[in-house]
DNA sequence: GTCTATATTTCGATAGAC
DNA sequence: GTCTATCGAAATATAGAC
């Protein structure tokens, strides 16, 4: 199960990197997140860290990939009878905690939209995926009767994953505002007109 | 009415300036759009254009501001039956035509969510007026009966606005999707459950 | 694997002539 | 009002020693 030594190590290192480098930008904010700050943060010197991720944008995404893993994991982690809905809220009030992490996806997505960017493919594949299994679960939500079905289930995702997107940039603007709060209502609108009967 | 000469001309040369870089933004990109660039855009040079803007920030918010400006007087010209919800689909659909625009939109937010950005107070206070004059349409539709009444305006103005922002994102990043008509769907969902008949 | 040192580029801004 | 020339800062990336 472990790997060898020297090869574990690099792992053990990239993991640790990443881990500080989301703890500066956190704590920063995203403009001080040159690879020399984020090196500094981890005790290594520039060229030392680019020796782990070649690129600063690689390294960006890395941060972003991570999180989403740790993200899903813990919403798989969770009672298997919430809905991808409850754990997209949960997950959009627990990033509130963690402004930087909002403030690197929201930058960082706005500039891979060029083609040309190296984290072009992460966000429009992650978008994707996202998108996808939202809307199986909005699918799965109609043939319930817990979810209206005269919307299509596909465009209701892109409109979450949307308005997750748009409220981030809002809450930049003004930490004031409950993300969480503000989504919870767009689901509201999604569910059926008739108050359907528990159980 | 006529301005003196020399004023005149000075203003006639910043919508020259904001015009030209407008355009190339929207052939070249974000990325390119220095100051550099936009300068020989226009027949200057760097130094030439930056007597009349000052900074690089400055020249990106006037770029928007008067297309800001450009869009509201479209919609005010536009029949007076028309909704908010109406112009601002109509702006919506307009604005796709217009890469460029929306990649500024999109990466000039994305970094003026810091509150030190030169452009901040812009956008804090563009969002602002916005919220208000959506919401107050909200308002007036659920008088009307047009609008559902078990969701609060301010909230519902929040929904659109985010969407919005968000499908720009979601659309530089593939631009075969239909912002329009996804934040028609939006739209759609706040109409009230029962059908009213109409007139 | 990690560092020092540096190459290279690019950019925004300013000074001063015309 | 516009240009040339240049400053100064910052960043990424690379070369090569240890």
């Amino acid at each position: 199960m472990a790997r060898r030594g020297a090869y574990a190590k690099g792992v053990a290192k990239r993991e640790e990197i990443l881990t500080a480098a989301l703890e500066v930008i956190a704590r920063e904010g995203y403009g001080r997140a040159s690879v020399r700050e984020l090196a500094d943060s981890v005790g290594l010197s520039q060229a030392g860290l680019l020796h782990y991720f070649g690129t600063k944008e690689e390294l960006f995404a890395a941060v972003l990939r991570k999180r989403d893993e740790t993200d899903l994991a813990r919403v798989e982690a969770g009672t298997a009878d919430v809905s991808a809905f409850e754990g997209f809220r949960q997950t959009i009030g627990r990033n509130a905690d963690v402004p930087g992490l909002i403030q690197l996806y929201v930058r960082l997505s706005a500039e891979a939209t060029d083609p040309a960017h190296p984290a072009h493919a992460f966000f429009t594949e992650r978008t994707r995926t996202f998108r996808e299994f939202v809307a199986g679960d909005i699918r799965r939500m109609q043939a319930d009767g817990t979810a209206r079905t005269d919307i299509d289930a596909d465009q209701a995702a892109m409109l979450i994953l949307a308005s997750a997107d748009g409220l981030q940039v809002q809450w930049l603007m003004d930490p004031t505002i409950d993300m969480a709060e503000h989504v919870a209502v767009l689901l509201r609108l999604l569910e059926p007109p008739t108050t359907p009967a528990d159980a």
